[in-house]
DNA sequence: TTGAAAGCGGTACCAC
DNA sequence: GTGGTACCGCTTTCAA
């Protein structure tokens, strides 16, 4: 085997084509403005190019440009082992769909996991991520601090879900979920339910307060009446409130997650009441294949998330002056088995 | 918001430390070995290093040192809009793991794509792979040229899959078919089955020819007859050879794909044959959900062949010196529910 | 038109 | 121990 040689260089080309190494450089880069090269230096420089297999040196244009036209992904847990069915898959195709579009790579950032699975971004002080252009993050754990930081040093990043951090403002890409439960309790009351019923999870990230706020939002401009303890901030779903539940004048439930209504038809069927025969249930998330039943639910955009998120860093990248603003994508709501019309007893 | 303001460098560093700049770069670099600085001026830059921020820049780093610790990714198709339930899947799982474990990042060569869905190396003779440390290859549409091109260029890859080109060595991490293929054949004949007839592809990639040879090996060494085209190289699988099939003494057949041993199946069927009653059926293919059958055949363990493949590129990576040598790797064979005794008439 | 030269931000060697 | 300094490979200004 020929033994290691060192990559050719601008100015082997240069001495190769007997001409100075920024005449090489301003052929390479196509700087037609300032300096016009005559064809024939050119031709001469470019066969020398091609003669020694010249690759221009990534780390030195980054070096100078402050650009590698690289976008960083990030995810606070590990990609792929979950991502089979999970959460980050649709998302991942999209950005990487998105990417190859504008032309730019993706860097997983892999290298820095912490031993018990969780993923952080600054490693012994340093920011991994400087040395993508940008990056976008996902993650369920987000680590809010380390955004509060990324912030602060003004590292283009944008994240794919809504996140407060008090004191900075993070660029999201967010799923209308207000919008959505607003459109889900719409379609309730115009089947004509009157009572209706939210069941809350314990968790008050933001997805969840804006389900909440887009409820009640609806709930106060339709006139619906909402007795359960879960639209006041108590948790619900316990055995007492699921008697009172079936013996109120209750015709319907929105519920925040899958888990949630699955948990909830459990305790009905135990008393004896259906879906949607006595109850409708609607969720207020996406639904997996797989569940028991086929949820009336809102449909969460994930590829579209994944490639608006893209579009949106890349705009920070390419144009630093400009703030970040978050973007607020709209949720379809999918019709399915569990909503009916409201009993007439 | 804060105007953009300039990073904080080394110098900046030095200068609120009030030392020089190359104290800073060894107290970051931990470089212990040949100055040890006096504990008392060492918290003087690192905490001048907080105060400020401070985050090294990745690119002139790896300017100096020629690395990044980042591997590169390219597929020469696009990984995730098939990557589901196929191929690349597994293989990214492997990839991602150990990358984690070794503390790579990975970058995903998604710039390089042409309108008709392929991917390339080469953009207007740059070789965006350059920018990784070294980079893993995968793709069933591999381009040769390009193969043989960073190979000549040193550049440190390996290739999932066996690919030869002419004139140039590629290390590679393959599937051992031709044991897979040859341990099949075994159990067929521990099985008492004289008479055996091979089915293959109107392919001659490497993992076919691999698979071939393995056969054919097996079959000499046990014994065993085969008249079937499909070991001499001729098409097969046609209206004539299945009524000679079943007409015949064979037994069993190995077929290379599921896809074929499902044509099989049919084509058996419409003669009133079945599997494994009249005749057996091994695949010299990975099985995925969802077809007809449990066949038997063989396993490549994906995951660990991507784990693998991360070892290979690291060892180049870290010693250049080392020629890559290609790692064969070994294919569990899966009992399936198409092999039985062969019929005793 | 073309070349010389000054950095980009770090690293590492070499005197002091 | 510490600071000065050459250089990594490329881009860009400035003279010639």
């Amino acid at each position: 085997m020929t033994t290691k040689r060192r990559a050719p260089r601008q100015s082997d080309v240069a001495r190769a084509a007997g001409v100075s190494q920024s005449a090489v450089s301003r052929v390479i880069s196509g700087d037609t403005d300032t300096a016009r090269i005559p064809e024939e230096t050119r031709r001469r420089i470019l066969d020398a190019i091609s003669e020694l297999g010249y690759v221009p040196n990534a780390a030195a244009r980054n070096l100078r440009n402050k650009s590698n036209r690289l976008l960083g992904v990030h995810t606070f847990e590990s990609v792929f082992p979950h991502a089979r069915s999970d959460f980050y898959f649709e998302f991942l195709l999209g950005i990487e769909e998105r990417a190859e579009e504008v032309g730019y790579d993706l860097v997983l950032f892999t290298s820095t996991g912490t031993r018990d699975g969780r993923r952080r971004i600054y490693r012994d002080g340093t920011n991994r991520l400087n040395l993508a252009d940008g990056s976008v993050l996902l993650g369920v754990a987000t680590n809010r601090e380390e955004l509060a930081r990324l912030a602060a040093e003004d590292y283009p990043f944008v994240h794919i879900g809504r996140r407060e951090v008090p004191g900075a403002d993070i660029p999201c890409i967010v799923p209308d979920y207000a919008d959505a439960a607003g459109a889900i309790v719409d379609t309730l009351a115009r089947r004509g339910h009157r009572d209706i019923a939210y069941v809350r999870e314990p968790f008050d990230q933001e997805s969840y307060l804006d389900r909440r706020a887009g409820y009640e939002e609806a709930v106060r401009r339709l006139g619906l009446t909402d007795r359960s303890p879960g639209a006041r901030g108590e948790p619900n779903l316990t055995e007492e409130w699921l008697d009172d539940l079936v013996a109120g004048p209750e015709t319907a439930v929105v519920a925040e997650s899958v888990r949630l209504a699955e948990e909830l038809r459990t305790g009905l069927a135990a008393r004896g009441a259906t879906i949607p025969g006595d109850l409708s249930v609607a969720v207020l998330e996406g639904v997996w294949p797989g569940t028991s039943a086929v949820w009336d639910c809102l449909q969460v955009p994930r590829k579209q998330i994944g490639r608006l998120a893209i579009d949106a860093l890349v705009a920070m990248v390419e144009d630093p002056a400009q703030r970040a603003r978050s973007v607020l994508v709209p949720c379809e709501v999918v019709p399915g088995e569990t909503v009916a019309d409201p009993r007439t007893d």
